[in-house]
DNA sequence: GTGAAAGCGCTAACAA
DNA sequence: TTGTTAGCGCTTTCAC
């Protein structure tokens, strides 16, 4: 502890081990350091294995905060998700954060609320922390929040689905494909008469609208709509279907906007003695871990949360690495798992 | 864009607007700025309002990292769960978050995996980042592991536990206390052969442990035990139930160390014509969202994970205003849900 | 209430 | 391969 005479100003910030220290210490200097912690191979074994044991010695850990300022590459992901409470983003965040933790990147969570209120705060604390990317799924579409990110010059990826004008980079399914695809199913499986439950949602809104369209297109009658407010939950799914039995409003199958709506109409078809798929055929979305172990085994739409991840991650990455991004968009499509609630 | 005549050494950082630009805009010096945007009481009225319409115009963001640097507070919180693909914790994880964001701070996302590995890294990313908080969810006992936390003298919160001897903070509630509640209610409820379902987890166990001893001490006969891997799935519960069967080993009784192992078990109960309850009565642990909708309706344990979250939220942020913080250690308690499957 | 100077810990640019 | 210098954008300390 050895203190200056003429202690002036001190600071000292936060008393942790410095790259200056550990440069001393190995006797080399700072920037010598820094090449052999971040660029080993530019460095001389014999420098790395001083600076090596100065690091093992001292216990430093590298200021990222420092690290970023000066590089002005942050190294930290910017996820937003409506909710983390949803389960059906969870996998793409999951897989996000492990695919970017591997290239030393970390994942810092924002939270938008389905409201879509707060949209604003949120940016400016994404913005601020100047992330080298931004990864959204399922929200920001306020024209005011488009226009920041973009002037904020950080890339952007939207995911889930496959907008037209996106902002920047896209990876995603189409939700207008997945509600042709599975009435076109339901009609092969020989169903005529159908509802849907749906979470009001944007996208679900979308799966819907191309749902009841490819409905009518094959002739079939008018799909009965109940509509819930997002999230969606077994609850829900249960009033749903409750509902329509009230209503009197007889169908043959239920197109659930989620898998747990899709739980729900079935543990409420269970509760009133409807037998499932005998008399009622069910559709979840999303293809949640315990879809297949449901009794009956839940009929669902399968989206490959965890690829959608990885590329996004893989995006970022490359965009942060000074590559070139092409294309910008990719279609990750979607499958029906064929089980036995239909 | 005035170039300068001579420059020697251009780096202009990201190019994004800084403060500088938003004090000469304004006409003050940078600091004056700085204390309108961070401490706008401190300032007169006159410069607020010229600083404000500077930032207005120039749609100036704030850059966190330099702050952070300068100040040696990141207003960056880190959580740290086994997996976000569990939903237990899923409730605290977004209640830190939304308690934090309220404050102007953020929550950085590390997943540390059941298994234990990696954790090294992840501390090594955590720590480099200078959060002003650490939220530990689950997770975190190797002594390696509290060495390194203990010595980067960073708050530290664990939850979700009661352990004798915390790193530094806690919020949590006592496993062994569950699992002697659970018990007691079992039989009083007239229940007297009992079967445990649970993952392969630490706190789990202390769980059952502790039921069991409390069985035993209510002279009951011994507790049949069926451990799955974690983390926990409907599946692991629909087999766990199984293989009770199949082993003919018949229990009146099933405590599962989660919601989603006791869907499996009624799920499979519904499947092999098992009456629930009377036949056999689940309890569950969580409380997940579902567990009330459920035919029959869950009993179960249930865990205020807001308060959780909130609680750990307080403590970060008291510490990080150079609060004291007393007492350390909050205990958030539990109850028993009574519902249907029992 | 406002400002000047210094520096948080690191890396980009340039030079040797 | 290694070192020197000058910042990255902000806030602290000290002075008025």
């Amino acid at each position: 502890m050895t203190q200056d005479a003429a202690p002036r100003r001190s600071r000292r910030g936060s008393g942790a081990v410095t790259l200056h220290d550990v440069a001393k210490l190995a006797g080399v200097a700072p920037i010598t350091a820094s090449r052999a912690v971040n660029t080993p191979k530019r460095v001389s074994a014999e420098v790395l294995k001083k600076v090596g044991d100065a690091i093992a010695r001292t216990g430093y850990v590298p200021n990222l905060l420092a690290g970023g300022l000066a590089s002005t590459r942050s190294r930290l992901v910017a996820a937003v998700v409506p909710t983390i409470l949803g389960p059906v983003f969870l996998e793409t965040v999951q897989s996000l954060t492990e695919a970017l933790a591997e290239q030393g990147y970390q994942v810092m969570l924002g939270q938008a609320g389905y409201a879509g209120t707060r949209e604003d705060a949120l940016l400016e604390a994404i913005i601020g922390r100047r992330p080298d990317g931004i990864v959204l799924t399922g929200i920001m579409h306020s024209p005011e929040g488009r226009r920041r990110l973009l002037a904020s010059g950080i890339p952007v990826v939207e995911t889930w689905d496959l907008t037209p004008t996106p902002i920047d980079m896209l990876v995603g399914f189409s939700h207008v494909a997945v509600g042709q695809a599975v009435a076109k199913f339901l009609y092969q499986k020989g169903r005529r008469k159908f509802a849907v439950v749906a979470g009001d949602d944007e996208r679900a809104k979308r799966r819907l609208d191309a749902f009841r369209a490819a409905a009518q297109e094959l002739g079939l009658p008018a799909v009965r709509l109940v509509v819930v407010p997002a999230p969606t939950t077994l609850r829900s799914g249960r009033g749903a279907l409750a509902q329509l039995v009230r209503d009197r409003d007889y169908v043959d199958t239920i197109f659930c906007s989620s898998d747990l709506l899709a739980l729900g109409v079935m543990t409420e078809a269970h509760a009133l003695g409807i037998q499932v798929p005998a008399q009622l055929a069910v559709v979840g979305f999303g293809d949640l871990d315990f879809a297949a172990d449901l009794h009956p085994a839940l009929t669902t739409v399968h989206i490959n949360g965890a690829a959608i991840g990885r590329q996004a991650a893989q995006f970022i990455v490359d965009r942060a690495e000074g590559r070139q991004v092409d294309p910008r968009v990719v279609d990750i499509g979607f499958s029906i798992v064929d089980r036995q609630s239909t």
